[in-house]
RNA sequence: GGCCCCAUGGUCUAGAGGCCCAGGACACCACUCUUUCAAGGUGGGAACACGGGUUCGAAUCCCGUUGGGGCCA
């Protein structure tokens, strides 16, 4: 009877915290480490984060994760807060504005930790560990030869007399997550579906180092918790280490949040995205003139779909698009050619204005100051780039003519050979010299009855002038846009370099 | 090695038993437009890892194999 009335009130308690749940705020976290740079995987976490947020008017929180002393770098807080920035995802709550569950910077929270894992060693969910690095080792290598979880029997068995005793003596400990040795443990994740594994496997982890540093693994039950995390969005590295924190979430008596765990962004089927060859960071595409909105936007297809053929979305529609169905499984790999493409397409798809104002960060500073006509020339740039950094490869003949060679003017579907492209200069010459307008219409008109009245094709005048005002074999925009931005006497100027070469060779 | 997870074209994915001899996008190829190259337009090749079940019917459900990833070391 008091067995059946005991079920009745732990169901009633879990309907009660669902209830709970659904009824007030999301709050979802990004919780980066201050490592310096943004991994893309990471980013679109964030992004997710937000999105779950938003979606529902509830809260985004960012948390610094500092507690690795060691791969903490100078300004890498502020990294954070720009690269936020640059992409819109503007959080409620965190260091630099504040919030009412700080402080949100982990290693402000020490005392928090101490307090919280006394109280775990109290409920029996935890306990200290005296053991030298050396001897956790080698129980770790004796575990690991019986294939066997670690747990350490020895110092889970110490008396309180023994324990204090040592503390006295000043001998330096860790608390560790003392696992069960039987039964299992289960969570259900949105994204993975539910996930069960035999605590007799879990290892007894670090949950404070000895330096007083809380681990990952401790510190992320206790600030979800504290900061009335609803939604927990992380990689799925954590997905086999989740039921411990779980555990954990049960002996404080907490609720559960759900659980969303996220597949990883890779470079390749058997490679991860690496900093070191510079294609994993936001910094890196940000900096190589990669738009932050395109970045996002990309990313954010990497692992969720919106259910149709749409693939361009500004943050706002995808708080309104997003959706935790949408997300998948299975890893994917970052296609830097299909990021490119899309980078090309916000490019393409924004103003003539709005592209000559990101383009003028990149053109060459003599172009600056030279009399180019540069909102013309960002209106040539505009389709034939993808990349803001491809601008001055793009645009290096405007300022100096290359000393190119004569085969150049030899191209086999534009007719031309050095004797046609030398009579076609020559006339070309004449006729730009006394031409009047001087703009790309009367020039390409120009240009094109002369072919006629020379009876050649409309390429044998234009391929050869356009190679002669650039030196190249590939520019953006043809003979008469070229001519228009140059002027008349850069024009015959080079007309006449051109002549020069051909008459030589 | 133990445990957990994943599996649609080269890549990102749609697909939640019949609408699918599988749709979209990038990339690729061809054609087209054309004063070069792009951009644009049109068309094309290309996938349900494999083997068993379940079912009248499976890319979709179950089991196994293979492959891949993660965690613990």
């Amino acid at each position: 009877m008091l067995l059946v009335f005991g079920g009745c009130l732990v169901i009633m308690e879990k309907v009660f915290t669902r209830w709970r749940m659904t009824m007030s705020a999301v709050r979802t976290r990004y919780a980066p480490s201050p490592t310096g740079y943004m991994h893309l995987g990471n980013l679109r976490t964030g992004l997710y984060a937000y999105l779950t947020a938003k979606r529902k008017g509830g809260q985004f929180v960012l948390r610094i994760e500092d507690t690795d002393q060691e791969r903490k770098r100078e300004g890498a807080v502020q990294a954070i807060y720009d690269t936020l920035a640059r992409v819109g995802l503007q959080h409620d709550e965190g260091p630099d504005v504040g919030g009412p569950y700080g402080p949100y910077v982990q290693s402000e929270r020490l005392e928090i930790y101490h307090r919280y894992a006394q109280e775990l060693i109290e409920l029996g969910g935890a306990y200290r560990c005296f053991c030298t690095p050396e001897e956790s080792e080698a129980q770790r290598a004796e575990a690991r030869l019986h294939k066997r979880p670690f747990k350490d029997m020895n110092c889970r068995s110490l008396t309180a007399d023994e324990i204090a005793e040592r503390i006295a003596a000043g001998v330096p400990s860790v608390v560790r997550q003392l696992t069960p040795l039987t039964g299992s443990t289960s969570y259900d994740d949105v994204v993975f579906g539910h996930i069960s594994i035999d605590n007799a496997e879990l290892d007894d982890s670090v949950l404070l180092k000895s330096d007083g540093f809380p681990t990952y693994n401790f510190a992320n039950v206790v600030d979800d918790h504290l900061m009335r995390i609803t939604h927990v969005m992380r990689g799925a590295e954590y997905l086999s280490s989740t039921p411990k924190y779980i555990l954990l979430y049960e002996t404080f008596g907490w609720d559960i949040p759900v659980h969303i765990h996220l597949p990883a962004i890779n470079k390749s089927a058997t490679e991860k995205l690496s900093k070191r060859h510079g294609d994993a960071s936001f910094e890196d595409y940000y900096n190589k003139g990669y738009l932050p909105q395109a970045i996002l936007n990309y990313v954010a297809l990497l692992g969720w779909a919106p259910g149709n053929d749409e693939e361009f979305f500004t943050l706002e529609e995808m708080v309104r698009r997003f959706s935790l169905e949408g997300l998948s499984k299975s890893p994917s790999i970052f296609d830097p050619v299909k990021m490119r493409w899309m980078n090309g397409e916000y490019l393409r798809r924004m103003s003539a204005e709005e592209f000559h104002r990101l383009a003028l960060a990149w053109y060459p500073q003599g172009l600056l100051e030279a009399s180019v006509d540069l909102h013309e020339l960002s209106r040539l740039l505009q389709s034939r780039i993808a990349i803001l950094s491809e601008i001055p490869e793009q645009v290096d003949f405007v300022l100096a003519l290359p000393d190119y060679d004569v085969a150049l003017y030899t191209h086999k579907k534009m007719k031309t050979n050095p004797e046609v492209a030398r009579r076609s200069l020559q006339a070309a010459r004449e006729r730009i010299a006394g031409l009047a307008p001087f703009d790309r219409a009367s020039l390409h008109a120009a240009l094109e009855s002369l072919a006629g009245e020379l009876g050649l094709k409309n390429g044998q005048v234009m391929y050869p002038v356009r190679v002669a005002l650039s030196g190249k074999e590939f520019t953006p925009g043809g003979a008469s846009e070229l001519a228009e931005l140059f002027g008349r006497d850069e024009v015959l100027h080079r007309i006449d370099v051109g002549i020069g070469k051909l008459e030589n060779a």
